[in-house]
DNA sequence: TTGAATAACGTTTTTTTTACATTTTTTTTT
DNA sequence: AAAAAAAAATGTAAAAAAAACGTTATTCAA
């Protein structure tokens, strides 16, 4: 490994990636193999250690396309988590001696969401990852480290955001109708909408706009489609 | 230096600590005498580095106390700056050099706010500080590393929190009035309120109560004081 | 007692948000 | 060709929140 790519060995980010499909909001997980004498996978986010010499933010993107295939999308920093005991499990703990120099290192972690369209995404797992795949946010299993509380902090920014018509828009298809997008957004507020006044909200946002096209393949009425102009 | 307290080469925090006095905004800056050959002195935001088995955000509160003897207040991350250029200057890089053992590891730096009552403290330099002070946030030099950019960026979310009502008292003495308040608010916003307006919605705030009890030593009608209860 | 300084206070207008039901368009079925 | 099924599209009235706006009252000092 050469000086310029050296990795730091205590600052890590993880990324969450958030994606919808078949009206479940989903996010992308990896999974990473126990050693030999240890059965069964562990979920993680995906997340890696920060080059010495990269910005942070960098190392988010490239982690993420790394690990994911995704390029060039939303991706925005929303909290640094910082407690030494954040790796403490026995189970994180052999995985890390079984990859680092210096296993004991505290780790702090950079946190970063964002949100992709599914369609546009076919994951596919790298080095540490055996398989990467979506989960249904509404049924996660334990994840390594500190994971499910980055997790939740996640959810939280992200339901802020949506409530204030913020974002939301990037994890549908590039054309949409505002009935996906009204279902959409009552999973992620996990609450029901108000259909008329939910379409005057969004007729207010000036980065959705109208298509002159409808919908095709639907056994009814089609419905106009939308498209958000990042 | 015994094992438990070892410091962390790369990982800082650094804090924002405003306070109100004048009618003008404030922020506590150290200053750092620069080495023997260099004359003048670098102002920078309290801050230091983490140990390497400590929580950040207690780290966050032990070198706001360390530096400024405050403690037990409202201290919030804001942002981490993970820019590896971001101690770049050949200041910056020789006061470096005069303290640590590798001063060309990159550092990343978790910022936190905070809100103080300057009537509550007198500030005190610590070991690299030769001057604690308050500084008005609209008159602020050039700063050490990417303070400046900490800076706005804590101002940015400080208009934030005070124009939503959540923050902001915390600025005053224990006591204040209805007219300080909007003193205060008009201050941080940059922008004159309505005071009718402006009374009504804070009385809808339920952590800030009216006492029994008046102003005293005003050359005027004294104004009935207010406190808030955090 | 008067003047100076600021406190205290309520109403109207405008804007935003919420609540709520019917008609239209298209596809599939008979 | 007509009927049924499915979701799309649409507007208005009421309520709540935000904004605009001026007068009177209290205290201190001279």
């Amino acid at each position: 490994m050469s000086e310029q790519v050296q990795l730091n060995l205590d600052i890590s980010v993880d990324c969450v990636v958030f994606g919808f499909h078949e009206n479940k909001l989903r996010v992308l997980l990896i999974e990473r193999e126990q050693n030999s004498d240890e059965k069964g996978c562990v979920y993680a986010l995906p997340g890696d250690l920060v080059f010495s010499q990269e910005h942070i933010d960098h190392a988010a993107e490239r982690v993420l396309f790394e690990l994911t295939n995704l390029k060039g999308i939303y991706l925005e920093q929303f909290h640094t988590f910082g407690d030494p005991k954040r790796v403490s499990t026995e189970k994180d703990q052999k995985w890390l001696k079984s990859i680092r120099k210096d296993p004991n290192a505290r780790v702090i972690t950079i946190a970063y969401f964002s949100l992709v369209k599914m369609e546009d995404y076919v994951p596919s797992p790298s080095s540490f990852a055996e398989r990467a795949e979506w989960k249904d946010v509404s049924d996660i299993p334990q994840l390594a480290f500190d994971h499910n509380a980055i997790l939740d902090k996640a959810l939280e920014v992200l339901r802020n955001k949506v409530a204030n018509n913020k974002i939301g828009f990037e994890l549908l298809p590039e054309k949409f109708t505002l009935g996906q997008l009204q279902q959409l957004y009552e999973v992620i507020l996990d609450k029901q909408l108000d259909k008329r006044n939910f379409r005057k909200s969004i007729k207010k946002i000036d980065t959705i706009k109208a298509l002159e096209e409808k919908q095709k393949g639907v056994l009814h009425k089609p419905a106009q489609l939308f498209t958000y102009i990042g």
